[in-house]
DNA sequence: CGGCCGACCTGCGGGC
DNA sequence: TGCCCGCAGGTCGGCC
């Protein structure tokens, strides 16, 4: 579910919410996520106020004084803002008391992680957070810098725009989509694909994932999606799921095929190597 | 190092 | 109705 917009929708939604408040109670129901979860959590949070909540990638940073909590939402996690006595359901594993306030999170598949990292220690240089590449919202991530970075890849550039070690953030949907919106093949090798369309691609993943974050934004007040979803930027897809519709441009069948294991849907008229 | 593939989990929808 | 299959928004580790 969660890629960078949904991430950073989650993200604004709880920090608005529970930036400076205290953690008066919580707790965890299940053993282990992707990692096994720390066993004084949430516990030793008692007490200590939320200062902060940052995000790298598709992982969020709950900062408070003695560290942080890493947490990643995998393919199904989701946090949500509930009232406190909020009976649990099945697969919510972790509970954050704020009061009156209930962050909760819900992680059918357990493909999410809840990792904490001390404040002592750099907390970037975890090994999951080092090995990140570049954020596609900011500044350095330039059309030259990623044409500078595959020259010599010989991967497609729709699994390459998929390498979180490379460039944080693209997920499954959103490599589809932007993709479109450069008018780039998603099989084109992306050490062959030129300074030029680099130059589409680039400001059309800005475009993209900022448009979703709108998205999410406009229906995400006070309140996270259940499914982790952001808001209605389903309705304004391209491509993603659209096998055999008409493409919203030429009207020819959206096609379907598989790169390395995921679905990957492309305009074969609108997208060119 | 680059590239590929299986593994980790549960739920859901379609076909028989 | 029930079973089996394939599919789902992520990413790590192991192999060549």
């Amino acid at each position: 579910m969660p890629e960078l917009p949904e991430v950073e929708v989650t993200r604004r939604g709880i920090a608005t919410e529970l930036v400076g408040r205290r953690v008066t109670g919580g707790v965890t129901r299940t053993a282990r996520l992707r990692y096994p979860l720390s066993p004084e959590l949430p516990g030793s949070l008692k007490g200590e106020t939320l200062r902060d909540i940052g995000r790298r990638g598709k992982y969020l940073l709950l900062d408070f004084d003695p560290g942080s909590l890493l947490i990643h939402l995998g393919m199904s996690g989701s946090l949500r803002l509930l009232p406190s006595g909020t009976a649990a359901q099945k697969h919510d594993h972790l509970d954050l008391e704020f009061g009156e306030r209930l962050l909760r999170l819900r992680d059918p598949r357990r493909f999410g992680a809840v990792l904490w990292l001390a404040a002592a220690d750099d907390i970037y240089m975890h090994p999951l957070l080092a090995s990140l590449g570049i954020e596609p919202l900011a500044d350095d991530f330039t059309p030259r810098w990623l044409f500078a970075a595959t020259r010599g890849r010989n991967v497609p550039i729709k699994p390459l725009l998929m390498d979180s070690h490379l460039v944080v953030g693209i997920g499954n949907i959103y490599a589809s989509e932007s993709l479109y919106r450069a008018g780039i093949d998603p099989r084109t090798p992306a050490g062959r694909i030129a300074l030029k369309r680099y130059e589409r691609l680039v400001p059309a993943i800005r475009a993209t994932l900022q448009a979703a974050i709108r998205a999410g934004g406009s229906s995400l007040r006070d309140f996270i999606h259940s499914d982790g979803s952001s808001g209605y930027f389903q309705q304004q897809y391209f491509v993603y799921g659209r096998t055999g519709e008409a493409c919203r441009v030429c009207g020819k069948p959206i096609r379907n095929l598989r790169q390395g294991q995921r679905a990957t849907f492309f305009c074969p008229h609108c997208q060119r190597p």
